[in-house]
DNA sequence: GATGAGATCAAGAATCATTCTAATTCAAAA
DNA sequence: TTTTGAATTAGAATGATTCTTGATCTCATC
């Protein structure tokens, strides 16, 4: 993963990112998808749109995306990364059984300090929440199981 | 990962775990470490108590003590898991710059649902909570070198 | 329109944490 | 003591990601 400590000075938005053939075909992959896929299965889905383009590309095009504010990454542990074009601040429902990831809007802002003790002296910078779970579908399943 | 679903029938607490004098070793350099040492961190402070012992039984040991119950494992995006054996209920605070990680104690409950609007039919099992930001040794250096 | 500098793309190699495999050793039960 | 499954170990395999390197493209300038 690449820690890359946020500067004050930096934009919000975009300086300048040349929108090439392949960067919006990876960006246009992400805002039509709302599964936040991994970078596997985002390169499988460009093939459809460019055949041609390579899993090295997807890499360097999410990069760029990325860099310029215009898509996110989402880190579940040690799982494959996956990315999200959803740029409205939102944390990751994660479903434990089959790993679907969906979006969870804030209803309010959490100051983290109300609810943990941090070391004396510790700058917050942003807490990362992720919420575990089973999703729906997995809650059904199960329960027709255990009915059996 | 290993995606496992937690099953309404086990239990709290280990049953049976042969404590082995390798788990032992690994579980003693971990009740004597407060810094979350990765896996190999563990593997090269476990040689200093038994000097044959493996990366590999390193690995099964803190899997043994996982399963057990016995240590936690903690993720912070893809960075190498890290390993605790603080059984108290705790987050994490993980700095951005030097990569240390403290542990935070709550101070109250956090209701997940009153903060972020889960999808409709979603059981939360668990909320994962890393707070990122720069450790007090890390605020103290950023000053100095600012006002130089 | 031609040229050159720098950005981008792409294939394949390298990395590295982790898991797997298979052989050996160990320990408790019979 | 023999048996049998668990634990240990070295080393190979895995797999996501990053790196390297050469080809290709873009665009400002001539
Ligand atoms: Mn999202
Ligand atoms: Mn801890
Ligand atoms: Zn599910
Ligand atoms: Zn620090």
């Amino acid at each position: 993963m690449k820690l890359q400590a946020p500067s004050h000075e930096e934009h919000a938005m975009p300086v300048d990112l040349r929108m090439t053939p392949q960067r919006s075909v990876v960006h246009e992959v992400l805002r039509s998808s709302f599964d936040h896929p991994t970078a596997t299965e985002v390169f499988l889905r460009s093939k459809d749109r460019m055949s041609t383009i390579s899993l090295a590309t997807v890499y360097n095009c999410l990069d760029a995306l990325i860099e310029h504010g215009l898509i996110r990454q989402v880190n579940v542990d040690r799982d494959s990364s996956r990315f999200c074009a959803n740029l409205n601040d939102h944390v990751h429902f994660h479903c434990e059984q089959c790993g679907v990831m969906m979006d969870a809007d804030p209803i309010e802002k959490l100051d983290v300090t109300k609810f943990w003790k941090l070391p004396q002296g510790c700058q917050v910078t942003e807490p990362a929440i992720a919420i575990r779970g089973l999703c729906p579908t997995c809650v059904d399943k199960n329960q027709k199981v255990a009915s059996r």
